[in-house]
DNA sequence: CGCTGGCACTCTCGGGCTTCGACTGCTTAT
DNA sequence: ATAAGCAGTCGAAGCCCGAGAGTGCCAGCG
């Protein structure tokens, strides 16, 4: 619907008001390379892609700045994520040939390689507790009304509940109960561990154990998914890009907010999209911004999502394929372990 | 060296640039409440200010705004941390009635409480974990060569650390080491099980089990302090009491690095102070801000320490009152744990 | 001697005005 | 269809000017 030399005048109104941010008048197009055409029929087109909606004037006797809907053709016949250049692509191979062990520090590093490869914020959502099996359970009395709770996923993440008694419970009681623990739910996965019913195991317990049994599996139970861990690394270069105090303010208290953070990519990664922009991020906050996301996958599943928040007018080229390629070597790496 | 009256006058500058952020003319002075002479007057003491390095005119014809030295005095001499509004104290008592259990979430839903009386950017460092003990050590092997050591130490804090071994090692083995381990370690603080020399412990042990046990000690050793936890919240509510982004990405970017951070609000600390105003921070990017500190006190011995970090224009007396209650309450909530 | 009122001076801020330049849209010629 | 020219629009920048806020200083008063 958008002839060629349409199409070829948008690319060019678009990747220079990324790189100015300034409107872009019918001279500049002109004088770019790939448009062999006067100005005054650039004009004629111009006026042709306001109306249709793909560019906008912020006033009359200014250039045209691309709308959401311009954007969005933008990206999408961009194609392909593209390359990254050299010295990029060699800062992620060395990053994850030294990464390894320890999967938080790992995760909060990877936010900061990525933000510092596209110079936006960069988010990066863990894996699901939900598919990882239990490793290890292990419960330690702190003090004789408070026991702690130690999971070891097969992920080498590791969740910790508390559990507050109504009574005292001396350590051969809670020893006594960890061993039962780890017999029913070692070798499950949270999901099916948290939905055992507590009532059918009162049987051949000691009063004492069968509290504690009961209290451990209700706090499985009870915050689903609570603590998806999320990592959001170079925010200050971020808000470089923007020039109102009132509009970074706004952004800020978007980001943190986690699970508002890791809803916005879920949803966006839902509808199939891997780049959110303006409104289509579901928030209004986030007006003036754009996300670029891609799920990672671990051992052939899904396992979390990685992505950058930055300025509607990003660089939306590098992003993709930075995100691309770390989500990639993400899950590679995560695979391996 | 500064006379009753000029005090007054500065005071009453200092409150007035904080509430309005315009410079301040002797008008405006003479007709506030607690000074009764004429403009000329306070004309007359505010050039002695300026010329004793307490004010400054940005320019010939405006009013005064304070320099460092002048809000420093009228810090020092706002005495102690005076009282919070009732709905703040009240807002700071439901909140540790209704905390409990879990160390991390309520450090950070204090640095979102902090942030939210005061309107500024607090930062919550977690308790030092050299001073607690070890309650519990496990060994869960993730993979052949991949076993993850988690700590549960007294505080409810839990530490881990991931063992890469050089050769496979069974379950049976990592078990033995496991128990081991327990036996050497469990009852001892982080730094004296550090410590332990691991040449001391070869003898009537199995090679195997010899190679994980000091493979986990040296990793125990290694990298010391190097989580300290680090809460930070309302950094949006800060960022709207500046008016250029660049100010602001540049604190952001001292944000982001944690170690800074807590290095920043020690130091502040060593120097016996509680409040650090503009470079006193000690870091150039911060220039523009103040930070108001304090440590919180667990079982008698000064844990970790609690800060806001807001624009030299802030409500000190306000913030200095609320971080003496938080600070105060956490050391009290987590005496009792 | 300290305080005050008065006065002249300085400098920013905002409005109004003009100029400049970057665009556009339209019309006409090829 | 494309190009060229031309008139028109509108913001940005520069300028002037007056208003206002504030200062410094001086002379007089208690």
């Amino acid at each position: 619907m958008l002839d060629e030399r349409k199409a070829t005048i948008l690319r060019a109104v678009v990747t220079e008001y990324i790189e100015t941010a300034q409107p872009v008048g019918s001279g500049h197009v002109a004088s770019s390379a790939e448009v062999n055409v006067s100005s005054a029929t650039v004009r004629n087109d111009m006026a042709a892609l306001e109306a249709e909606g793909y560019l906008a004037q912020p006033h009359t006797s200014a250039g045209r700045i691309p709308t959401e809907k311009g954007y969005r053709f933008f990206v999408d016949q961009l194609g392909g994520p593209g390359k990254l250049g050299v010295n990029e692509s060699q800062q992620v191979r060395t990053f994850f040939s030294r990464t390894h062990g320890e999967m938080e520090q790992m995760l909060s590093d990877t936010s900061r390689l990525l933000s510092s490869l596209t110079h936006y914020a960069a988010v990066v959502v863990g894996p699901q507790h939900e598919v990882a099996t239990i490793k290890s359970v292990q419960l330690v009395g702190l003090s004789p009304r408070l026991v702690l709770a130690v999971l070891v996923l097969s992920s080498g993440a590791i969740e910790k509940h508390s559990i507050e008694l109504s009574a005292d419970a001396d350590d051969l009681i809670v020893n006594a109960a960890a061993v039962r623990l780890s017999t029913l739910i070692v070798g499950q996965t949270l999901a099916s561990a948290s939905s055992i019913d507590s009532h059918s195991l009162d049987l051949g317990e000691s009063a004492d154990v069968a509290i504690i049994l009961r209290a451990a599996l209700a706090v499985l139970g009870g915050e689903h998914r609570h603590d998806d861990q999320v990592f959001i690394g170079g925010t200050s270069d971020m808000v470089a890009s923007f020039d109102a105090v009132r509009t970074v303010s706004e952004i800020l208290r978007i980001l943190e907010q986690q699970l508002v953070v890791v809803s916005l990519l879920e949803d966006v990664l839902d509808r199939g999209l891997s780049v959110a922009i303006g409104r289509e991020t579901g928030n209004e906050a986030l007006a003036d911004c754009s996300i670029v996301v891609a799920p990672y996958v671990v051992d052939g599943e899904t396992a979390g999502s990685i992505g950058v928040l930055g300025p509607t007018r990003m660089h939306y080229d590098q992003a993709l394929s930075a995100v691309a390629v770390v989500a990639n070597r993400l899950g590679r790496t995560l695979s391996e372990g």
